[in-house]
DNA sequence: TCCTACAATGGACACTGTCTAAGTCAAGCG
DNA sequence: CGCTTGACTTAGACAGTGTCCATTGTAGGA
């Protein structure tokens, strides 16, 4: 039932119920999620699952590929399970709602070599605000 | 001597002794402070400033589009005295260092309206991450 | 089944930022 | 030049997020 589950296990990853737990809900239809977040709706489902744990879970799955770390306001980090597709992320100034998007091109391209100042650049990463239908309406 | 002052004393800014220290530097020769590290050199000069007020006085100088908030990493905010020059950022995902960047194109061009779902978008922020040539010899 | 290394626990701690009530002061006005 | 007033500053308490550590538990191999 669970992809992320059955990429975890196969990369030698010591199953236990709090895992399982934590990969459950990253992999439900509820995306970016806040560490708390992810701990409120594991606790539902096993209630002695500690914060320690859901924060070192969700960090041992971004340290394996498997999840990525988005910060797209200044709270909580947020964990999205489409760690296989690569995407940018467009977010409402006002909401804070957030959606994945892809955009055209290639940024990494857009950074010429002489604005690289030695750096070995490996990643990009692309945050489009603006104000969401909803907020637009109120 | 400071040109960021003068801007905000022409907006009618109160001028204050604290609003003085905490302009000039930020308007210094240190790029990218975090709040409390202004606050630290703000110290030095004004040894009685207290931290709200630096607080207060930086979420101003954002307000006012005289000063843009940087969230570089998950740790604290950062602020960028350049604000009158469009520019991204180059990270350095191993010590932290930060370079301003100037990429060719226009990420916003590149957001197709089928990707926008509705929401009006107004800016982008682009961070590039990679190795610094300090981290690679290491 | 037993062992052992790895994982989970829970509570203290650290960092960043916000809030509040009270005191202080810049700047306009007479 | 001093008064008045409302904006500004202060100190410290508080809140949210995340990390650490010593202890306890347990998955999975021998």
């Amino acid at each position: 039932m669970s992809d992320l589950l059955e990429r975890l296990r196969g990369r030698g990853w010591r199953m236990t119920a709090q895992r399982r737990v934590v990969a459950e809900v990253l992999d439900g239809d509820h995306m970016h999620l806040t560490a708390d977040e992810v701990h409120a709706r594991a606790v539902a489902k096993l209630p002695e699952i500690s914060r320690a744990t859901v924060y070192n879970t969700l960090g041992e799955m971004v340290t394996l590929g498997e999840v990525i770390e988005v910060s797209t306001d200044r709270r909580a980090k947020r964990y999205d399970p489409n760690a296989h597709q690569p995407h940018q992320h467009l977010v409402c100034a006002l909401c804070g709602a957030i959606r994945d998007v892809h955009p055209t091109g290639n940024p990494l391209a857009d950074l010429p070599a002489a604005e690289r100042f030695g750096f070995t650049v490996s990643d990009v990463e692309v945050t489009y605000r603006g104000i969401c239908p909803d907020c637009a309406k109120a």
